[in-house]
RNA sequence: GUCUCCGUAGCUCAGCUGGAUAGAGCAACGCCCUUCUAAGGCGUGGGUCGUAGGUUCGAAUCCUACCGGGGACGCCA
């Protein structure tokens, strides 16, 4: 619809030689759909006042044959505005164009786009640190599949850093009477054996030391530690993917950095050989400062001069890895914002060794914090881990009435997905935000559960429809969700260009005030059968919106709630 | 110190590619179930958009300075 207006109003300026281009924003004041402000815009080049320039178009819009067509009435406004109200005919017809179109008429593209959303370390159990990263990465990545492109999700597990070395370390300890073949423990014991020894770690130099031996040897290759380091990783990486199997978070790719380190010879054979390295205090890095830096750019380190490896070579292996593997157009971190002068080097590194070319993007979330906004933890000073968070916020649920206490165990998890995805997603990812167990137990307001809530009780309303819908709009409620309902492509683009998902919740939220609105104003019985038809129509528009929408968080809509 | 993100209602946050009277949720108060789910709807109160300048017909939005907070600044990840 705002293409339309657009370019009725961009002829309209033609006519009166006006040379611009004209947007209709939506407008906010009451009773005025839409609004063009761009009198103002010609006023200077043309030495006319605003509203005179106004004035001129409102009186040549209203020569238009079809006026009625398009408009129920055009007026100027003091200083220079346009406001528009649509004509009903206008607003139908655009349903309709709309209704027919494929994935809401958005834009599409078809790029190969890897994803970087995952990151937690094997074992380690996944904390509430991991949920943000994990609930907006999957988000973008439906996004993006969305749009048309092929995305390629790589899980990334830190599996082969210092805490490997150091588990390994407890468990020689704990078993030392046994051969490594013949060890066993569970995920309880690494739980416990993991923060042990790391702490053990702080306070004690010699142990920290033997650790970073261990860390060392297994990253050369050493096979008996080879032996304990499996066995860690499957028991922990199956721990891992449960919590994300039931966050419905998925990647295609379960690589880690101990994948990245087989490309190292080949990588770092590239490096020598055209001169990218250079040698620094007896480390390998590579230079990244750019005139244009107002900071002192530090160099990129990719071997310590103890000869070790670290983040950063396994970061620049891992795009040599999908360059040769998948040959994206972009590669997207979803990572942490407090790493973004760390991602700057090596996006600068891969793309001065040319190493990779394409785009490479760091969307830094903002940091989880506690109410006292530094960095959440709990109240033995540890954080929280996802686990334990998910089947706190299920208990309050649960208890939150008593017919939760009946719900089938699949709804309920839909719903406490839905609880969790939705109160992370409203906020922009970029931004901080203080993380309350209360605000994850809240189900009224602007909740996941209010939109699914929404959705069901306007599911029950629905029959059958001929998929005809008349030119009739027949009051205020259902006139303000058919504009709603419009918005929608205007909303997905924005939200997929940006890789903002917090434009769909936020869309969605408004929808569903103004469906429940629908909802309370209009009885569907006894109506006529011309307006019931018409508003199955728009009611299950309404509904395929919100589903697939809400599919794109990551949320699902429980049979009943 | 330098860089960076941020400061909007009591609390948690939207709005920031400039537009008219700055929006939600929670909390507080009031109203609405003989009619499709009240996990709902309607309404009331609540604001120097950190401060001061600047640009502009117009600034929460852009620029500058200052105040206050988070974060990052070479062999950690």
């Amino acid at each position: 619809m705002n293409k339309k207006l657009n370019q009725i109003l961009k002829e309209t300026f033609q006519k009166l030689n006006y040379n611009y281009d004209p947007k209709v924003i939506k407008s906010n004041i009451e009773g005025i759909d839409f609004q063009c402000d761009d009198a103002f815009k010609l006023a200077k080049e043309y030495h006319k006042a605003p509203i005179i320039i106004a004035e001129e178009i409102t009186n040549k819009l209203k020569e238009l044959e079809n006026f009625e067509n398009y408009f129920k009435e055009v007026t100027p406004a003091k200083p220079g505005f346009i406001n528009i109200i649509v004509s009903d005919k206008l607003i139908n017809q655009s349903l309709k164009e709309l209704i027919n179109k494929d994935k809401f008429g958005i834009e599409k593209k078809e790029k190969t786009i890897v994803l970087d959303y995952g990151g937690p370390n094997v074992a380690k159990p996944l904390h509430v640190g991991h949920l943000r990263t994990a609930i907006i990465g999957q988000a973008i990545n439906n996004m993006l599949k969305f749009q048309g492109n092929k995305t390629i999700a790589d899980v990334h597990l830190g599996d082969i850093g210092a805490q490997m070395g150091q588990v390994i370390y407890g468990i020689i300890n704990d078993f030392s009477n046994k051969k490594y073949e013949d060890i066993e423990f569970d995920l309880d014991y690494l739980n416990v054996t993991y923060p042990k020894i790391s702490s053990l770690c702080k306070e004690n130099e010699e142990i920290k030391k033997k650790c970073a031996k261990i860390t060392k040897e297994l990253q050369e290759g050493n096979k008996d530690y080879k032996i304990l380091w499996e066995k860690i990783y499957k028991l922990s990486v199956s721990d891992i993917k449960s919590i994300y199997d039931y966050l419905d978070v998925h990647f295609d790719y379960w690589l880690g950095e101990s994948d990245a380190y087989k490309q190292f010879p080949e990588m770092m054979k590239y490096l020598e050989d055209n001169n990218y390295i250079k040698i620094d205090d007896g480390a390998k890095v590579i230079d990244v400062k750019e005139e244009k830096d107002k900071i002192d750019m530090p160099p990129c380190i990719i071997q310590k001069s103890d000869g070790a490896y670290l983040y950063a070579t396994s970061d620049l292996g891992t795009i040599w890895q999908r360059k040769k593997d998948f040959n994206p157009d972009e590669i997207l971190y979803i990572v942490d914002a407090r790493q973004s002068m760390y991602f700057t080097q090596i996006f600068r590194a891969a793309k001065k060794t040319n190493i990779y070319n394409g785009i490479l993007a760091h969307y830094g979330y903002g940091t989880v914090n506690g109410k006292d906004n530094k960095p959440f933890k709990t109240r033995s000073g540890g954080a929280l881990k996802l686990k334990d968070l998910i089947k706190e916020v299920k208990t309050e649920f649960i208890n939150l009435r008593e017919e939760n206490k009946h719900m089938d165990e699949e709804d309920l998890d839909k719903i406490v997905n839905a609880i969790l995805k939705f109160a992370d997603l409203q906020n922009d990812l970029t931004r901080n935000y203080i993380f309350d167990i209360q605000k994850f137990s809240e189900v009224n307001g602007k909740t996941g559960p209010y939109i699914l809530y929404t959705y069901l009780r306007i599911n029950k309303l629905l029959t059958q429809n001929d998929g005809h819908l008349s030119d009739n709009i027949y009051n205020e409620t259902d006139r303000a969700l058919r504009l709603k309902l419009l918005e929608v492509t205007e909303n997905l683009n924005m939200a997929i260009n940006e890789r903002k998902p917090h434009y769909i919740a936020s869309y969605l939220y408004e929808l569903s005030v103004i469906a429940n609105n629908f909802y309370q104003n209009n009885h569907m019985t006894d109506l006529q059968d011309q307006i019931k038809n018409d508003y199955n129509i728009i009611l299950s528009f309404n509904n395929l919106i919100i589903k697939t929408l809400l599919d794109l968080l990551g949320i699902h809509i429980p049979k009943s709630m």
